[in-house]
DNA sequence: TATGAATGAGTGTTCATTCAT
DNA sequence: AATGAATGAACACTCATTCAT
C-alpha cells in the first residue's frame, strides 16, 4: 500500500496540495474578503513554502480562477441541466425545476456564491450573480426565452428574469446564515410564489 | 471675469481639490474596482503629490468613507421621504412612490450604486444594496412593515422585498449603461409591474 | 493700554509663541522622547500653523538647540558661580558648595536633565550629564583641578569626579520622582557623604 | 578548504546574514545614533535589499531588541554569576569582584553598553545603565543588600550603589575610548579605590 | 505675523514573483 | 516536488521645509 519511495500515499496525498491551495484561498475570501487575498498567507495556511504556491499555479490570478472555476464547477455538477431541456416537460414546469435548483444549491452551498461574488469583485466586475459564462445559464437562458416567446412569462430581458431568481434566493440564503429567522420559517413554496408571481405573464 | 488679483476663476477651480481627489476615486473605482485604490494613483490622476491627499483626508479610510458618504447623500437628496411617511397617502401608493424614486435614482446616478457596493465590498461587507443605516431605507423599512401588516404586501422579510426592487432596477440600468438595449424598450410601467407582481399580496 | 497699531499687548503675548513653542516642544520630549519630537506635533500642541514654526527657528535642529540651550541657561542662573571660585571660601567648601548646588538644582528641576540628556541623544552623543560646554562646568572644572592639584580630591580625572556627582544625584532625584522612595529617607548630608567619600583624598 | 559542493567556504559565509544585518545596526547606532536608524540603511550597509530585512526580523523592533538581546547576552556571558553567589566568599570580596567584572567587561565591550544605553533610549526608557531586567542584576541587587545588611556598605539604595559603579567605570572606559588619557595612566585598583570608598561604611 | 497649500524624500511594511539548490 | 533566499515595486503614511498670499 505504498509508493516506491515508500512514502505511503493516502487519499488525502492524492488531492495533493492543489486543491488544500484552493481550500486556503477560500477560506481567507470568506473570513477576510478577496481583496486580502495574498500568496504568503495561501502559504502559510497550507502550511508550504511562499514560492510553493507557483509549483500549482502560474500567478495569483490563475490561482484566483480556479477557485472561481471551481465554484462554478459545483453549480454545475448539483443541477440537472437535462430535465431543464426535457421537451417532454412543461415549461413552466421546466422554469419551476430551475429556481428549485438555484434554491436547492444556494441553500446546500451558500459559501459558493460568495466566492464566486467575491472574486469577481476583485477582478472590478460587478458582483451580480450572474455569471453568464456558466454553461448551465445558457441553458437557462434559452429555457426563460423560449418561456418568453411562449406567453409564459413577462416579456422583459432573460437578465432581468434571471437577477430576480439569483437576488431573492441569495438574499434569503444569507439571512438564514445570519440566522436572521429559523430555516423553517419560509418554505420554498412561499419564496418561489414571490418569484414566480413577477416571472408569470 | 476676473477676481481682483487677475486669475480667471473658472469653474473648475471653483471646485476644491477635496471634490476632484473624491472624483478620482470613484473614477478607479468605477474602472478598476474598488480594491485598486491607491494613494498614489489617486494622487495621480488628480495631478498632486502622494502625500496631499493626507492634506484633506486624515486617511484612506476616510477618503473612502467621504466617496461613500457623498454617494449616499445623493440617495438622500434625490429621493422625497416626506412623501413615503405621508399617511394620506394609501400604502399601495406610496410603496409605488418608494419603487419609482428608486428607478428614478438608479437612472440618473447609474454609478453611485456601483460606488456603494463596492466601497461595502472592500470594508469585507456584503455588497447588497441595502445600506440600512441610511436614513431613507429606516423609512422605507417602516412602509413595507406597514404595508405587510395591512396586508397589502406578501408576508416576507422587508429585506426580501427591498432586495427584489434594488436588484431588478439596479440590473436594468447596467443593462442601459451597457447598451443591451435601447432606453425607451422597456418603460417604467413595465418594470414597476414586474416588480410589483411580486411584491402585492 | 494699547501697542499703536491698536493690538492689546498682554504678558502672554510678549512671552510670545518662541516660548509656547519651545514648552511644546519640552512636553513632547518628557511624554514621548526626544525622538518624536515632529513640528507638527509642535504646532499642534502650540495652536499654530506648522509653517509658522519656522518663523521662529530657522530649523528643527535649531529648534531643539534653543531648548537644549534654555535648560542649560536654567542651570547657569541658578548656580551661583561666584561662590564658588570665591578664594576666600576653603577649597573643600567650595567642592561641598558645588555639590549642594547640583543637588538642589536637580531636586527642583528634574526636567531639566532629561531634557538635555534626551536631546544629547538625538543629537547621536552620550547622554550623559556632562555638558562640557557649560560655562559653570568650566569654573567647576578649574575648581575640581585645584582641588586635585591641593591634594584635596583623589588624582582622577576631573571627568571621573563630576561623573560620580551627576551620576548620584540624578539617580537620587529619579527616583524620587518615580516614587521610589520619599523624599525624606535620605538627607542631602547622607548622598553628600556617599560622593564626598569617593572624592576625597 | 572546499565544501563536497565546490563552494568555498569562509568563516564570512559562515556569518549569516542575520548577523550582519544586527552588525549593520551596531554600527549605524554607534556612529549616527539609535535614532536613525531605518531599516533603508541597514539594508544599504549590508548590501540587500530593503525588504530583504523582514526575512530576518518580524519587524524594526524585533531587529532593535535582538541586538538589544545580543549585546546584553555578551554582558551574562563574561560575567561570572557564580563566584558573586558563592557564600563561601566575604561579602566585601565579593562586591570587589562584581565591580572588576564590570570593568573588565566595560574594558572589553566598550560598545556594549553604548548600544543598550541608546536602544533603551530609543525605547523612551530612561538610559541609565540599570538593566534591570538582566539576569546578573537581580544577582547584583541580592549580593548588594546583602552587603547593606551586614553593615559593610553605606545604607543607601542599592540603584545609587549601582549607578555609581557603572558611571564611573563607563565614564572611564569612553574617556580611554576617546583617547582622553592613555590607558595605563590609571590602574584598575585606582578605580576601584574611588568606587569603594563611597560604597563602604 | 500668520496661514494653508504644496511637495519630495523618507518611513516601515507587504507583495508577487523568480531562481538556485 | 519543494524550499529559502532574494528582489523590486508598490503600499499607506509622516516629515521637514518652502512659498504665495
Amino acid at each position: 500500500m505504498c509508493g516506491h519511495d515508500g512514502r505511503p500515499y493516502r487519499l488525502e496525498k492524492d488531492m495533493s496540495k492543489q486543491l488544500k491551495i484552493q481550500d486556503a484561498v477560500a477560506e481567507i475570501i470568506l473570513t477576510e474578503g478577496a481583496a486580502s487575498v495574498s500568496t504568503t498567507k495561501v502559504a502559510r495556511r497550507v502550511g508550504i513554502a511562499q514560492s510553493n504556491v507557483y509549483l500549482y499555479f502560474k500567478d495569483k490570478q490563475a490561482l484566483l480562477d480556479s477557485v472561481y472555476e471551481r465554484e462554478t464547477q459545483k453549480i454545475l455538477a448539483t443541477t440537472e441541466i437535462a430535465s431543464l431541456q426535457d421537451q417532454k416537460i412543461p415549461l413552466e414546469e421546466r422554469v419551476r425545476l430551475y429556481i428549485q435548483q438555484v434554491y436547492d444549491f444556494s441553500l446546500a452551498n451558500p459559501d459558493s456564491l460568495t466566492l464566486i461574488q467575491q472574486i469577481k469583485f476583485l477582478r472590478g466586475q460587478s458582483p451580480d450573480l450572474l455569471p453568464n459564462e456558466l454553461t448551465p445559464n445558457n441553458t437557462v437562458s434559452q429555457l426563460l426565452q423560449a418561456a418568453i416567446d411562449e406567453g409564459v412569462l413577462k416579456d422583459l430581458p432573460v437578465s432581468l428574469h434571471m437577477s430576480l431568481v439569483f437576488a431573492i434566493i441569495n438574499r434569503h440564503t444569507t439571512n438564514l446564515q445570519l440566522g436572521r429567522y429559523p430555516v423553517d420559517k419560509y418554505s420554498f413554496k412561499e419564496i418561489y410564489q414571490f418569484i414566480w408571481d413577477a416571472m408569470k405573464r
